[in-house]
RNA sequence: GGAACCGUAGCCAAGUGGUAAGGCGUGGGUCUGCAACACCCUGAUCACCAGUUCAAAUCUGGUCGGUUCCUCCA
């Protein structure tokens, strides 16, 4: 597997710490409100890795966080979510209404075929750990007390800056508006790992410390829900491209200083999607959500689909004109599989040969869309036949996990003694030239979701997806 | 001001030295009671300039343009 790793600039050979197990980590979800299309599209990504992994023969070990701290109580004025306004009138704790967030991503990442990570853990979960980092980190002299607050002194480390290049020279403070220098800080680029004293006064969930009562610095959970949950050494650590810095850079000074080692060999980043040339965020107020999808009519398999068909390090434009391209292609796809009958005995070299140019793709640097033309080109050779075909396509969806196959493919539809013999009906009405009586059973069938297809060898059924 | 990534047909997009994959759309056709599906045919010299080379979309330098980040959005 080649990939490009951000710390070194380059596509390079991934070859993890132990051979054949690779410790992935995730950068979560922050669940104070729904997780916007673009979100989804580095998770959508990350799962497309940890498939590509698992397919070429690695053993996954993969751990996710999900923020839930951080929520602050004036939150509740900007909500203008109906269950958040209702969770606030009803009285509902901060945690109530991450849990309804959290159980949210997982229901869109269920709709856009995106495995749950084997760990997930709560950022509230592991406060006693972070304070032990920074106990930790205070105690070799990396971290300070300053106005309250604990900072990690980026002095301390060689190279703070090696993820981005930057220097600290050309650091401009305040770029971003609504961010002010802290003359907390002894040096500008020092950063917070836990807080008594902040402009967030209103911050609902604190808890009690040795530094004093308060809440973690906005990086500490991932340095520590990553080592708790995959140990001292990780392999490869993902997420959006906007997480490079600060999030990334401060959790490798972190780890490492309170490590004592090198920690993380591989950092894999997502390009955003892009929306009217602008990256689709909260704050932008550009927001398209999975249900957003839903009501727009859409299959969200198809903008998985869309994302497949593009690379993950280049920016992604979304317009619904693009999306609409997509599900266009998807159920043409989606088509053209449905009309391939099992049959046939399993060629195993022809299977080989493109299961293996299927891998090369993957395995050059995700190239999704070039795996994605292996598939067309499956499709459309003359030289194997249709059992081979379909034995490579559902091999294929393992990683690709766009449902090329449906449940029932072929006869293993509950009611297909009956809807043959509606099938045979038509035939005859058909026939004689009835033909409203025809389109009857047509409009029958459709109605529960099953579309009759006339090919030159007869006619057969699809099933479609019912929500 | 600095850092990173990027700029290929109407649209999405692959291709990192040998004369441009694939998909969508468009147009034409086959099939068909109708419709749908399927199938066949149909398009670009790669932002611009200069250089290296027998040969460049692909390497080097420069220009222009885009996106992201620059430390309390995670």
């Amino acid at each position: 597997m080649y990939l490009y790793n951000t710390l070194t600039h380059k596509v390079e050979e991934f070859l993890p710490n132990t051979p054949e197990v690779v410790k992935m980590y995730t950068c979560g979800p922050t669940v104070y409100h729904y997780a916007h299309i673009g979100n989804l599209r580095s998770y959508i990504c990350e799962d497309i890795l940890e498939k590509a992994l698992k397919y070429t023969g690695y053993y996954v070990q993969r751990a996710m966080n999900i923020t839930d701290v951080g929520h602050l109580t004036s939150d509740s004025d900007s909500g203008t979510d109906k269950m958040v306004n209702s969770a606030i009138q009803e009285k509902k704790s901060v945690l109530e209404i991450a849990a309804y967030y959290t159980e949210a991503f997982f229901k869109d990442c269920e709709a856009l075929n995106i495995r749950k990570p084997d760990m997930i853990s709560k950022a509230t979960d592991n406060i006693d750990f972070y304070i032990e980092i920074i106990k930790e980190l205070i105690k070799k002299d990396y971290a300070y007390e300053s106005n309250g607050n604990i900072y990690f002194d980026i002095t301390k480390l060689e190279d703070y800056y090696q993820l981005t290049n930057h220097n600290i020279d050309d650091m401009v403070v305040g770029v971003r508006e609504g961010v002010e220098e802290d003359s907390g800080k002894r040096n500008q680029g020092d950063f917070v790992l836990w807080f008594t004293k902040s402009k967030f006064q209103d911050q609902e969930l604190k808890w009690d410390s040795p530094f004093g009562v308060g809440y973690p610095g906005w990086h500490i959970e991932c340095t520590g829900i990553s080592i708790k949950t995959l140990g001292e050494y990780l392999d490869i650590h993902c997420g959006g491209i906007d997480n490079i810095f600060p999030h990334h850079t401060n959790e490798i000074a972190q780890s490492e200083s309170y490590l004592g080692h090198k920690w993380c060999n591989y950092w894999f980043h997502v390009q955003h999607l892009n929306v009217k040339d602008a990256k689709m965020s909260k704050s932008k107020g550009n927001i398209i959500t999975v249900n957003t999808l839903k009501e727009e009519g859409f299959n969200p398999l198809s903008y998985r689909f869309m994302c497949l068909n593009s690379h993950y390090r280049k920016i992604l434009d979304f317009t619904y004109e693009a999306l609409k391209s997509s599900e266009n292609a998807y159920l043409k796809l989606l088509n053209k599989i449905s009309m391939i009958s099992e049959e046939g005995d399993f060629q195993d070299s022809a299977f080989n040969d493109y299961n293996e140019k299927f891998m090369t793709s993957l395995k050059d640097d995700l190239n999704t869309a070039n795996a994605l033309t292996v598939l067309y080109d499956v499709l459309k050779d003359d030289g194997i036949n249709n059992y081979t075909k379909l034995k490579l396509i559902r091999s294929f969806d393992k990683v690709l996990g766009l449902n090329l196959i449906s449940e029932y493919h072929d006869s293993e539809h509950p009611q297909h003694e009956e809807i043959m013999e509606l099938i045979k009906k038509r035939a005859e009405y058909k026939e004689n030239h009835k033909y409203t009586e025809a389109d009857g059973i047509r409009d029958e069938l459709a109605a529960r979701g099953i579309e009759l297809v006339d090919t030159r060898e007869g006619t057969i059924y699809k099933i479609r997806e019912v929500d």
